[in-house]
DNA sequence: CACCCGATTATCT
DNA sequence: GATAATCGGGTGT
């Protein structure tokens, strides 16, 4: 089964992306994740944003929290796919994943990057306040602030929820897609697993970037 | 724009 | 005790 990647009109959707579609390649998912909409809908608001960068990671890599095995942390990325891993990280920031790997590895998912805001960013500026722009969401730690996610929305079902979810968004051709390596890294620096549209404002930004 | 650095804490060794 | 899939503010070019 493979997305479209022909000439398509851009057209935004709002179906939710099934099961079947975080069971395959973690690197697969990472690069089909682009275009989609990431929504977190709380107390009848409703916050959300295409996804325009992402980074795969699998239990055989080791830049990978399950590198090393299952622990309290990581255990999310042992567990079904399509459901939510949240770190805490540098004592500031969380940093979403959606756990996401075909059958032949144990664990593995996909570290959502950046989004370009869509609904609710009136919300999204008064939780980030008091930034505006691209800088709102072109970070991990940025757009779970700016979302609202949380440690709270760890392990939650991206599938099945009606809090914390996925839509087909916009379809990307795969030209406008860069391949590059991924960002913050001390091991695994060059391996090329991390994807952005290309030209989009609200990627991050990096200093060197390999394609 | 490029580089440098401190903040702050859950988790792992 | 050390580390970290980051961010934002600071300084110098």
């Amino acid at each position: 089964m493979r997305m479209n990647h022909t000439k398509t009109p851009v057209v935004a959707s709002n179906v939710e992306l099934n099961r079947s579609f975080y069971e395959r390649d973690t690197h697969i998912v990472a690069r089909e994740l682009l275009g989609k909409e990431l929504v977190h809908y709380k107390a009848g608001n409703i916050r959300a944003g295409i996804i325009v960068e992402t980074e795969a990671y699998d239990s055989h890599d080791p830049a990978c929290h399950a590198y090393r095995g299952k622990t309290k942390r990581n255990y999310p990325l042992f567990g079904p796919v399509g459901h939510a891993y949240i770190y805490f990280i540098y004592g500031n920031h969380y940093c979403l994943n959606v756990v996401a790997r075909n059958n032949h590895v144990k664990a593995g998912g996909v570290l959502i990057r950046a989004i370009e805001p869509t609904q609710g960013v009136t919300f999204i500026e008064q939780a980030r306040h008091p930034v505006h722009g691209y800088h709102l969401s072109n970070g991990p730690g940025k757009l779970t602030q700016a979302l609202g996610i949380t440690k709270l929305h760890n392990t939650i079902d991206f599938v099945t929820s009606d809090e914390l979810y996925i839509t087909e968004g916009q379809s990307i051709e795969s030209s406008e897609i860069i391949t590059s390596a991924r960002i913050g890294l001390s091991i695994a620096q060059d391996a090329p697993l991390r994807f952005f549209i290309n030209n989009n404002p609200w990627v991050s930004k990096t200093k060197h970037v390999k394609s």
